[in-house]
DNA sequence: TACCCTTTATGACAGGCGTCATGGAAGGCG
DNA sequence: CGCCTTCCATGACGCCTGTCATAAAGGGTA
C-alpha cells in the first residue's frame, strides 16, 4: 500500500503471522516465511537468533497488538457503544476477512494453541501473553462504556470464546452465517450487564 | 481396562485422535501413532491405504461419534433437562479432562481445523462431517427437551462455539475457570428459548 | 499336505525440516 | 586509508517425514 515497504525484519514477523494462522505452526517452515516476506534468507538467523520459536512468539505479539487496536477502534467510531455492538464489530471484521480470503486464514492464537498449548514449548508464554492482551483490550473497552469492572471480565471471556469458536465453525463449514448466529444469540446477555 | 484389548486398527484410530488433539496434525507422525498404539508398523499401510489423510479422517469420525454419545448421555441422566444443563454437562466433562490431563489435550476438530480448514485437504470433508455430527447431536438433544426446532440450531451453534473457545482459553491460560465463566454467563440465554 | 489370503516385518527412498558455519558486501567512523 | 558493525549469501549438516517395495509369517480351508 505505502510507497516504501517495511524493513525485512518486520515483514518476516507479519508473514509468519499470516502463514501460521492459515496452516498452523508446524506446517509453516522458516523458509516459507522468508520467501513469503521476500526477505533475504540469511537475515532470518540474524534477526531471530532464537530461531523459529522467537519468530512465532513475535508473530503472536504482533497479532495481539493488531487485535487490541481493532477492539479499541470501536470506541472511536461507535455512536452509542454497547457490549453487543462491540461484539458485532469484532465479528463483522472476521466475517469480511473470511469471505474476502475464502476462509483461508483463521486466528493465530487458536492455531498456536492447538499445537503447542498442551506441552511446554517456549512459545507458550508469548501465547498466553497474546491472549491476555486481547482479553484486556476487550475488558478496557467494556469498562469504558460503563460496564462494571467485576462484570467485564466474564463478558470478555464469553465474547472471545464464542468468537473463536464461531470462526472455527465458519471455516470448517465454509459458512460465515455462524458468526451472525452467535452475534444475534449473544446480544441479549451482553447488554444485560445492569441486571 | 478390559481383559482383551482392541484390534490394532482401532487402536491406531484412537491413538491418532489423541495425538492430534494434543499436538496437532502436522506434528503427529504416523510412526508416532503406530508406536503410541503399540501396533505393528507394517499394519498401518495395510489398514490405511489412503495414508495419513485416511487415518486422520477416521480419527475425526471416531471423535465426533464419541462427542455425540457424550451429548446424548445427558438426556438419560438428567432429572430436569435444560439447555443450560446440557451445556454445563458438556463443559464439566472438558473441565475434568483438562485438569486430569493437565491441559495436554484439546479438541481434535479445532486442531485439524486450524491447520487444514484453510486449504483444500482431503481431510476437509471428514472434518466438516465431524463438526456436523456433533452439532446435530446437540440439536437433537435440545429438541428432545422441548426447544423449538428453528431455535435449536442457533443455540447449538452458540454452545459449541463458546465451548470450543473456552477450551482454547483454558489451555492457553491454564485455567479451567474460563469454562465455568462461560457456563454461568451463558445460562440465561440458553434457557430463554421460550421468549 | 498344499494353497491362499490376511496380516506383519523390514529396509529404503526422496524430500523437507531447523539449524549452523563460514564468508562476503555495505556503510558509518576514526 | 583502515576498521568494525550490521546485514545478507550460500552451502551443508543431521534428523525426521510420508510413502513405497519386497518379503515373510499366520491361520484357516481344501
Amino acid at each position: 500500500m505505502s510507497g516504501e515497504e517495511r524493513p525485512p525484519r518486520e515483514r518476516m514477523v507479519y508473514s509468519a503471522a499470516q502463514l501460521v494462522r492459515s496452516r498452523g505452526v508446524a506446517a509453516t517452515g522458516v523458509r516459507d516465511v522468508v520467501a513469503y516476506a521476500n526477505a533475504p534468507r540469511g537475515s532470518f538467523q540474524h534477526y531471530f537468533p532464537g530461531g523459529k520459536d522467537q519468530l512465532v512468539g513475535e508473530a503472536l505479539a504482533w497479532s495481539a497488538d493488531f487485535a487490541a487496536r481493532r477492539v479499541a477502534s470501536y470506541g472511536r467510531q461507535a455512536g452509542e457503544p454497547s457490549p453487543s455492538g462491540l461484539f458485532a464489530h469484532m465479528a463483522r471484521q472476521w466475517r469480511e476477512e473470511l469471505t474476502a480470503r475464502r476462509y483461508e486464514r483463521g486466528c493465530p492464537i487458536m492455531a498456536t494453541a492447538s499445537e503447542l498449548a498442551g506441552g511446554d514449548s517456549p512459545v507458550n508464554e508469548p501465547l498466553r501473553t497474546a491472549a491476555a492482551r486481547w482479553e484486556r483490550a476487550v475488558v478496557e473497552e467494556l469498562v469504558r462504556m460503563g460496564v462494571p469492572a467485576e462484570r467485564a471480565g466474564g463478558l470478555a471471556t464469553v465474547m472471545i470464546s464464542a468468537l473463536e469458536g464461531a470462526i472455527m465453525l465458519a471455516r470448517v463449514c465454509r459458512d460465515v452465517g455462524r458468526l451472525d448466529t452467535v452475534v444475534s444469540e449473544l446480544a441479549p446477555v451482553l447488554d444485560s450487564y445492569a441486571g
